[in-house]
DNA sequence: CGCAATCCCTTAGTTCGTGAGATATTCGGA
DNA sequence: TCCGAATATCTCACGAACTAAGGGATTGCG
């Protein structure tokens, strides 16, 4: 597909594509879940222990991450050590917090319930020239910043407030 | 930024964007709603009716499009027709069916509250050139395509298979 | 040293979804 | 026309998961 011309696109018409990509992702994601035995929130957390890696999350970190109470935290790492995802490990410097490490085992289980698609999500990338890679992760980018933005408006403002 | 020289960008750090503004678009999301005194479910189900337009939704088209049960349709309704964004009708060809109408006001209210983000969004597409915009539509409409042929899939198979 | 702050957990209460089944309506075939 | 099956929505009991408030342990600053 390198190289093929597109029929350009209005702002509008990306708007609604957006919209859509974003709705089919969270039924995927609530299937994803429930194959691996959890829920969406569990699942969230899981990826962000991923995604933290050596560096080893605290449970307050997850309550941040994930906007809940610390003490759903509490209810979130119950199931996911109990299904096997996660082990909380005393943290050394400070005895009062919670670390959390993934399991290596749950982690190929998850990889393998994510690889159909992230296979093809892949074959989608490479179908598209370097070039047109970096406009689209572009985008991503500054798109997630302004999400981001959007959020520190929201929490900081009154709850009535334009943002 | 039209013409601009982007770096250049992997399928990975693609994907790793793209699960990063579908996070913080869910946390808006969750914000938005509550902003709107409704749930997710709730607001997403009025979306649903918005985007239906005048071809008014009924309950099952509901339970069918946010993925819940019938049941669950009964109580988004009575909170979402307390809260004044939809009513129910009845359907002149088939007294078993409701059908679902948008609240004029409602329809304000809600644009007003996403007003911010969505401007926001609408000045970052404006900051692409058409045929950049067509990229990116391009492949948000894939992607998508994509993820429901992904969910067609896990639906069809046993709920072990690999998809 | 002592007190406030921090971190996680516990508990009680609320909200929302499911699953099973009830009720009302429509449709198709004898 | 009539009756049984199918369809559409609603009701109810129950369970899962979150919040808010507060408790106990630990830390760190004055």
């Amino acid at each position: 597909m390198h190289g093929t011309p597109r029929p350009p696109a209005t702002p509008a018409q990306a708007l609604a594509a957006m919209d859509h990509l974003i709705a089919a992702h969270l039924i995927g994601q609530q299937e994803l879940a429930r194959r691996l035995g959890l829920n969406v929130t569990d699942l969230t957390c899981f990826a962000f222990v991923l995604e933290a890696g050596d560096e080893l999350l605290t449970a307050g970190d997850l309550a941040a991450r994930a906007h809940v109470t610390t003490g759903a935290v509490t209810g979130i790492l119950n199931r996911l050590e109990r299904a096997g995802y996660v082990t909380r490990r005393p943290d050394p410097a400070d005895r009062r917090r919670v670390r959390v490490a993934a399991v290596q085992d749950a982690v190929a289980r998850v990889e393998a319930v994510y690889a159909g698609h992230y296979k093809r999500l892949n074959a989608l990338f490479s179908d598209y020239s370097p070039e047109e890679l970096a406009i689209i992760t572009d985008w991503f980018t500054r798109a997630t910043a302004l999400a981001h933005e959007y959020l520190e408006k929201l929490n900081r403002n009154d709850p009535d407030e334009e943002c």
